[in-house]
DNA sequence: CTCACAAAAGTCATCCGATGTTTCAGTTTT
DNA sequence: AAAACTGAAACATCGGATGACTTTTGTGAG
């Protein structure tokens, strides 16, 4: 019995999932009975759900159950970015990588799209345009889905995995991104994007994708030397909540 | 008081590790005495180290302690393929995705790289051939860091990180790649490969990474072939070891 | 004095029972 | 019908007890 058991019972509970088959927003049994059904204490039902929810595999809502996550798999660190001290040159090495990747990924999706998939790539194409003509700010997960879709519409499995969790780094440790970027140069970006996925013109999605990755660029420079330049108090935005 | 106890304590931990100044391999102290510094019950000490476990941050080992990993933050299942079926594909994709991004990274390195990288990953490079010429196999941990030394040369956090959790899934999720691949090829690209960064040429050391790569996709799909022409008994070969 | 083995101390693993909080669904009241 | 109340269900947190494992210490033989 080599490993330990409360990693054994995570397995288990993949398994149970899996078995049960079990999907997104379903609900698990309770701890009692999760722990008769697999037969070990409650405690070590809870490291193990513990376990899955910090790999986002699994939620609990205190007083409602423990469910099957809708992100299913994105943890909140993935790549382990919890001991980078320099969030704006995280940021802006990020934005490096979406440079490389997802101008590729663009152009993949222009062949590899299917109707369906880019009928929803529309319909987000709209609430981002409706999300930023009335409240500004906010459409962070509107537009990461955007990307998510494109990925998604790639085929590759690794880039639709990947994308979600670089944009969703970004949000989370960027303090500098504060979104200001024109709302006019978004939305006509994003239409060019659409349109080249639309008429599985690959290049012309590919080309689109890297212009507005670099105007995002751009964006995130302006924003820094303005941040920068009137650093006195500035303390990490992202608070961690105190103690009791 | 929204987030859970639990979660606050975690991030306690990674608070009072980083005050502490403790660094991988660095042992915490026990359960009890963590319970009384952070002021909380030993059971929630559990499930938080529970959670930072999951994500490898921290490592248990029974009756010694609990200690700083030595792969800070890179986490078994960081991209969330835990529920992927198709490893065979997820595989290729992987590569796909290492044929868009490391030829980039393996650029930049050469721009960046330091004498004191250079110096690990030329003895690194020695290593492996060490390896291929004795034993065959087993070489996957230095080739990870072969490419990962190369991606933290490039200056890039989210590639310095990205391409070890690539590389590192790959080796989890793949019954495919048995690392066939011929040995004269792969020491004639590594070489080239650190040639181009030694010489500060990154187009050199762009152009061997890629045909690098393309050399392992090839190799890849040749094993493909061959497992699928014999697939008759064919189990999946990522044994999850059972219950007690 | 050194080595090997046994004892002991330290630490995590696991289980358990108790109590507090939160959510949710009925049910009653207005 | 709408609002307030109530109670069951479920997770949150705590701390004690026992077991298993690891490391250190002690002891005796050679």
């Amino acid at each position: 019995m080599q490993r330990p058991l409360v990693e054994r019972t995570a397995d288990a509970i993949i398994k149970f999932i899996t078995s049960e088959d079990l999907s997104t927003g379903d609900k698990l049994p309770n701890e009692y009975e999760l722990a008769t059904t697999l037969e070990v204490g409650r405690s070590t039902i809870r490291e193990a759900v513990r376990s899955l929810v910090s790999r986002n595999i699994l939620e609990v809502r205190q007083g409602s159950g423990t469910y099957v996550s809708e992100n299913t798999g994105i943890s909140e660190d993935p790549l382990g970015f919890a001991f980078v001290e320099d969030t704006l040159k995280l940021t802006e090495d990020l934005f490096a990588l979406r440079y490389v990747l997802e101008p590729e990924v663009a152009m993949l999706a222009a062949y590899n799209r299917t109707e369906e998939q880019l009928a929803y790539l529309e319909q987000i194409s709209r609430e981002i345009e409706e999300a930023m003509e009335t409240s500004d700010g906010l459409h962070f997960e509107l537009d990461i889905e955007f990307h998510s879709i494109i990925a998604d519409m790639s085929g590759n499995i690794a880039m639709g995995h990947l994308i979600p969790v670089i944009n969703q780094s970004i949000t989370l440790y960027n303090s500098y991104y504060t979104n200001n970027q024109s709302k006019a140069e978004t939305i006509q970006a994003h239409r060019e994007i659409v349109e080249g996925i639309r008429g599985q013109n690959p290049f012309q999605a590919k080309y689109a994708m890297q212009a507005h990755i670099a105007d995002n660029q751009r964006q995130l420079e302006v924003n820094r030397k303005n941040k920068t330049a009137k650093a006195t108090s500035g303390e990490k935005s992202i608070e961690k909540n105190d103690k009791n």
